[in-house]
DNA sequence: TCAAGGACCTAATACGTATTAGTGAAACCC
DNA sequence: GGGTTTCACTAATACGTATTAGGTCCTTGA
């Protein structure tokens, strides 16, 4: 018997597929598929037929053909992750990277495997081909990460119902996203601030457009306006010009904090960090530094002094987690919550805020 | 006409395929299929014909169902990746990390997309199922990665003629690989420490079996047999007891240098540089020693002081690139040259090393 | 005018599994 | 003993694409 079917193989070695089973066994090959999926109709079966039935695919060394199976079935327990960058970034410390790190922690949990798409969107950019993003269909749903994103391309795959999330806020409605709520804690930073005194402070932001920026400056303001603070002047951009001179002209304001924001590049950080250090100011000594979300652990230590910097952190971890959480709650149709998601930063105490050396009266 | 054929999809959002194309261009499923495959009877067609349906295609939002490609050919421009164990380690800078960038580098560049098999793998796990490694086959060919590997399920696949590759040296005859030669590179590095002068040296691995430790252990002998030193007792483990008491029993017989292997872990070299900071030891004036295959720019400085270690580096991205050129290489079919492969690490001067201090004669 | 040949396309089938509708036979009921 | 259930399966089809073997019509040449 044994001999006899692996001889009857073909000289290709072909692996056993049902219908081997099947004619072994003298059952059909839909009885073999309930059987051995272990169905209520398949349980139903003969206890005897169905012991041929697992004998022979025993015998035969039967593995069910995920191809064909997830063909059959609609699903096929992928995620894709489309990332408009690479996802594995060469700086290993690169902030984004405990976002994927909750992903893939998630998925895994939930028994998902995740697509990565770099290969499509190189190949999206090579050929600036918007339509490629289509192709992230073939999963069974797909997560938009990144800054600057192409929007009409995602439209029309929200057109279509297919269920996709964002990591980070977007302005576009309608569309789900889990995001961080900048905006609350970075007005809760400027409190802070306050709180210890300040009354003089200046934001620096990237030169850049993105809801996330956007976020921290509109908390920023919101934190100063509450503290009753002017809020003419307050925000200044990376591409001002020459930071050295601009430090030293916030100096000659009578500035005593500055409150930067933190992003994936970590430009206007590493820049003010930089111009600290050239015009010889410690931090909290001299002039006191908030930082508008540090990925928790990943970076950086303040200039002249070891201390880790004051301001949030972002639940980046959390955020991955989450977004594959709500992305498989609209593949199975059913949103258990809200579809657009804020999740609280962590304040950061830090060591980079002090009271400001000369507690002076404010103009 | 289009709003027609948008109204004419079922309320469900089924998304389009080939067969809805042929609907709208008039001709038929088959004729879809070789035109938006490009393949030469395609090229035949009319060329009003091909535009109807390229403009059909684009219309509708056309992606192709990979899993159908799949089923019904063999291509799928996507790549596996099964890890045995977390894509995205906890520890940002866990050595594996840079041969993902490697791997998702080279696979970008040839337009592959990656499947991460995660979620498998977690699901297998808990199932104690060890042929839950057959869903690797949804992608055209898959890498395999981790230190302790399932040998049985991955027997199976290379039976089937299932392409994969190993991302590091196997000892199973036929299996694909791309490795490091630790080999070389560990009988240089003891050929280095003989040159300054070493006679007496100890060699601390991990007390786990894996290849990557063997060759380690392999090239260290063999540089030692090639000093003219004595190997007898040269080789110790992590699991031989106190590190402290062992440190010091080396001191006490002469050593003046140790190597010590760097894994993903890091255990043994951790381990080893407490004991030395406990021991009051500083490198490389007390004791000289040289680590093997520290990832570049990912880890540690040595005990003591801030030189970084002597050794070698391991090339992960590298590892990572290549694995994926091979891999497409035997999913073609044509392997353009060996299909096991080492690659050679790269000397690491450092500062660990340098001339024993009491520059004592050997036995 | 008929055959040959080419241009253009279609019918049919394969890939391997899931699933539904249904079929034949036996058993059971009054 | 006619009807209804129940049992134990099977036939048929769907899933979406690739591929091969033609089929139809038109042109061309003799």
């Amino acid at each position: 018997m044994t001999d006899a079917s692996r001889t009857e193989r073909p000289a290709g070695r072909r692996r056993p597929r049902q219908s081997d089973i099947a004619r072994v066994a003298g059952v059909s090959q839909a009885a073999v598929s309930l059987i051995l999926r272990g169905t209520p109709s398949g349980m139903a079966l003969a206890k005897e037929t169905r012991q041929r039935v697992l004998d022979a695919a025993e015998e035969l060394g039967y593995v069910p053909d995920p191809v064909a199976t997830r063909l059959a079935s609609a699903r096929n327990a992928m995620l894709g992750l489309y990332t408009f960058s690479t996802t594995f970034p060469t700086d290993v410390a690169h902030s984004y990277y405990p976002i994927l790190a909750g992903v893939e922690e998630e998925a895994g949990a939930q028994g998902q495997d995740l697509i990565l798409f770099t290969g499509s969107a190189r190949a999206a950019a090579r050929a600036d081909d918007p339509a490629a993003v289509r192709r992230v269909r073939v999963a069974d749903g797909c997560l938009f990460f990144g800054r600057h994103v192409p929007e009409e391309p995602i439209r029309r795959l929200a057109e279509d119902g297919f269920p996709f999330v964002y990591i980070g806020r977007r302005d576009e409605p309608g569309i789900p996203y889990v995001g961080a709520d900048y905006v609350s804690a970075s007005a809760d930073v400027v409190a802070r601030l306050a709180a210890a005194g300040h009354r003089e402070l200046r934001y620096l932001r990237e030169h850049d457009q993105a809801p996330a920026s956007d976020d921290r400056q509109e908390g920023v303001l919101r934190g100063a306006r509450a503290a009753g603070m002017d809020t003419a002047g307050l925000v200044a951009r990376t591409d001002g010009g020459d930071l050295d001179t601009l430090l030293r002209r916030w100096l000659d304001e009578g500035v005593t904090g500055v409150v930067v924001e933190q992003t994936d590049t970590g430009a206007a950080l590493a820049g003010l960090g930089a111009a600290v250090d050239r015009a010889g100011l410690r931090c909290p000594q001299d002039l006191s530094l908030a930082v508008l979300g540090a990925a928790t652990g990943t970076r950086g230590r303040a200039p002249g002094g070891g201390a880790a910097f004051s301001g949030f952190d972002v639940p980046m971890r959390e955020m991955g987690r989450d977004a594959v959480r709500l992305l498989l709650e609209l593949i199975a149709g059913a949103p258990g919550g809200a579809t657009r998601r804020l999740l609280p930063c962590e304040p950061v105490e830090g060591g980079t805020v002090a009271a400001p050396r000369s507690a002076k009266k404010n103009t």
